[in-house]
DNA sequence: AATGCATAAACGACAATGTCGATAAAATGG
DNA sequence: CCATTTTATCGACATTGTCGTTTATGCATT
């Protein structure tokens, strides 16, 4: 597949969303609000990993903050080619929900 | 996760659009239809074999058609819990893209 | 009935992603 | 220095994805 995985896609989405403070803990946190699915962080960083490696993010270190534990964060930004990616994505996203019904029965567990 | 993987939404989404003639050929044509990707028959029924074993999907055997390899076929169908997962993903997917801006870059490359 | 051909499905090996718990690294505060 | 906080990485294993090849089952032809 040339597209993002729902894994990626989801990563993404909240890279972007983050704009430029894009850093492991904000991602977490974004990507679990977004999916309401809690992510740890093993697989988040796993995750990063297999998108840059694809060219669709790009990493760097930014500067320790003054406070305590305040580690120099390492962030994440995406790249054109990651734009596409993330165009493709969600035009295949739209036409395969097109004509879908919606799937209207009552849901009562989950 | 408990939500569909990529290959699987498309998978499941072709099946729904079949209706009552899910079986291996038109659901491949399908996907190929809706993804715009290629996909070998050993990918789709390893596929199936997955979303079975979660219980979204069904399989049971159809009669032989009476044409020259009309080979009884194994029709798929996609169970009530198969619905709520395909339900699910796609308030996911609207919850990912919503907010999110239209990339009115110009695609020039692949 | 034996052989060939056409359609449909399954196998098997391996690659890529996803998952989690535990560990390490780098900074400040006492 | 040592404890504590924030951030990032490791390592082992599970799940999904991928592909080429093989098997199964039917009709047609002789």
């Amino acid at each position: 597949m040339s597209f993002l995985t729902r894994k990626e896609e989801i990563i993404m989405a909240a890279i972007w969303k983050l704009g430029g403070d894009a850093y492991g803990v904000p991602i977490r946190d974004k990507v679990i609000e977004i999916s309401h699915q809690n992510i740890v962080y093993g697989t988040l960083y796993n995750s990063l990993e297999y998108l840059i490696r694809k060219g669709f993010v790009t990493s760097r270190k930014g500067d320790p903050t003054p406070e305590r534990g305040g580690k120099s964060k390492t962030i994440y930004s995406i790249t054109p080619e990651g734009e596409i990616a993330l165009q493709k994505t969600k035009k295949l996203n739209e036409h395969i929900w097109e004509e879908m019904p919606d799937f209207n029965f009552g849901i009562s567990g989950e």
